[in-house]
DNA sequence: GGCCATCAACTTGTCAGACAACATGGCCGC
DNA sequence: GCGGCCATGTTGTCTGACAAGTTGATGGCC
């Protein structure tokens, strides 16, 4: 018999994954699910596994290391494997998920105005120039920005982006939409960051020239924006309104 | 030649893991480390691993599939495989990594004091019942506690604990010390969490109470705590002093 | 000389069978 | 009845092989 190979339709098949490790990983989540088997259950042996999905055992077992570097299985030399209880802590929309403030309107069911209260070609200063990485002289493209609900501000916006990545006049641009989509378009999308969150009041600045002074408190999340390639794009600092805005994740 | 068994010293030296799928993982790692190889690079293949690292190609390939479900490395069929920027964001102590608040201080640089305000078993409200899964009738110990430094409040505490839990009077327990280490002395230990953040003002009545009128806006964090074995303990409400704490996190 | 098809080499994906090491429960002898 | 021994089940690792995608070189054709 040939090793696989025989075009195996399957295509298109539902969900399942390129290679068949990734249809593995998934036949035996559902196999899991199908059987009802909770935290702390013992899951089908490798053999087992093997009668059910087809496959070779190695095979198999690379599956099985993805599902235990998720955390969803824990081994046991010569006993077996178990479900771990952490697979099954489940975060709706989790904070370490990358999404634009744009996309993450929907989800809160806002649907927002977008003001943009200024931008600027300026000098970073050097908290900036160390997250972005800017070479000495490069400068930036500073955005103030406020997203609106039913006329009520919700997002007070600062947004440090990397002025070289904008090909054009930065008053040809067009910053009343989505940040990202801008920056998609001149081939720089983001795509990952690393974030800091603290609560705090808006800074007086903001609150005195954009008359926010009911803003009250609010959710500060600094965020080193990166593309796919790791390349560092803009710093942005968004203050979420505190009695609006709550955010979720797991922790282990 | 035996297939590995040879009781291998490597005992003890400095990291690795217990199998040999974990310390090629980890030889991997150093390797990448070693030669400098960045986001995007190609790192070598899995011919070349097994001549550095040893073992068989399926031992590699499965420490390989560890750091591909890690995000770190991504595969190209007949191309080879590349470190994932993803796999550079570094992110210092993140708040998904679960801590005891104990803990946590030292990662800050705070010792505390605990000061325990209030203590009583109580009917848990709706919302609690819900999250910690309680039958009817089932009551919870509320625990009302502040932590300061040098004299000055920095987290408000609130725990709701469920009674059946402890196995003691209430008023037998020394609430003044961790708090997880009691629910480890009484077999619940907590391992993990899911989380909900938002920022907001003290409760008034903490507030008047407690005369914490200048506490400031509060980063406030709402966990249900499970057990490794996915049962939960408690509904943990912590009001961490905004110009004190800012908690960081990887956003992919 | 330039272009394209073919092919060899490299690399990852999958398969088969085997032995090693750890865990468990039953069997047997005492 | 009790404890040690051993068969069995399960995961860990090794060897060798073929399948399939990618890349660059080769060589023929125009």
């Amino acid at each position: 018999m040939p090793q696989r190979g025989e075009d195996e339709d399957m295509a298109g098949a539902g969900g399942g994954g390129q290679t068949t490790v990734m249809r593995f990983r998934d036949g035996i989540l559902n196999l899991v699910a199908e059987r009802g088997l909770k935290a702390g259950d013992k899951i089908p042996t490798e053999a087992e596994l093997k009668a059910h999905l087809g496959g070779s055992r190695p095979t198999i077992r690379e599956a099985l290391k993805l599902l235990e570097q998720a955390g969803i299985l824990s081994v046991e030399h010569g006993r077996g494997r178990f479900l771990t209880a952490a697979g099954t802590l489940h975060v709706a929309r989790s904070i370490t998920h990358f999404e634009s403030i744009t996309e993450m309107a929907g989800h809160f069911g806002y649907s927002y105005e977008n003001r943009v209260l200024g931008f600027s070609e300026e000098t970073p200063d050097k908290a900036v120039r160390a997250a972005l990485k800017l070479a000495p002289g490069e400068t930036i493209i500073r955005l103030e920005r406020l997203r609106l609900h039913e006329r009520k501000p919700l997002i007070y916006c600062l947004a440090m982006i990397r002025r070289s990545l904008i090909s054009d006049p930065i008053y040809e641009v067009d910053w009343s939409g989505s940040l990202n989509a801008v920056l998609e378009r001149y081939g720089h999308a983001p795509r990952m960051s690393t974030a800091e969150a603290r609560a705090e009041m808006l800074p007086e600045s903001a609150i005195s020239r954009h008359g926010l002074a009911d803003f009250g408190p609010a959710f500060l999340i600094d965020e080193t924006v990166f593309t796919r390639s790791g390349e560092p794009i803009m710093f942005a600092s968004d203050w979420y309104k505190g009695s609006h805005f709550a955010f979720n994740f797991a922790r282990k």
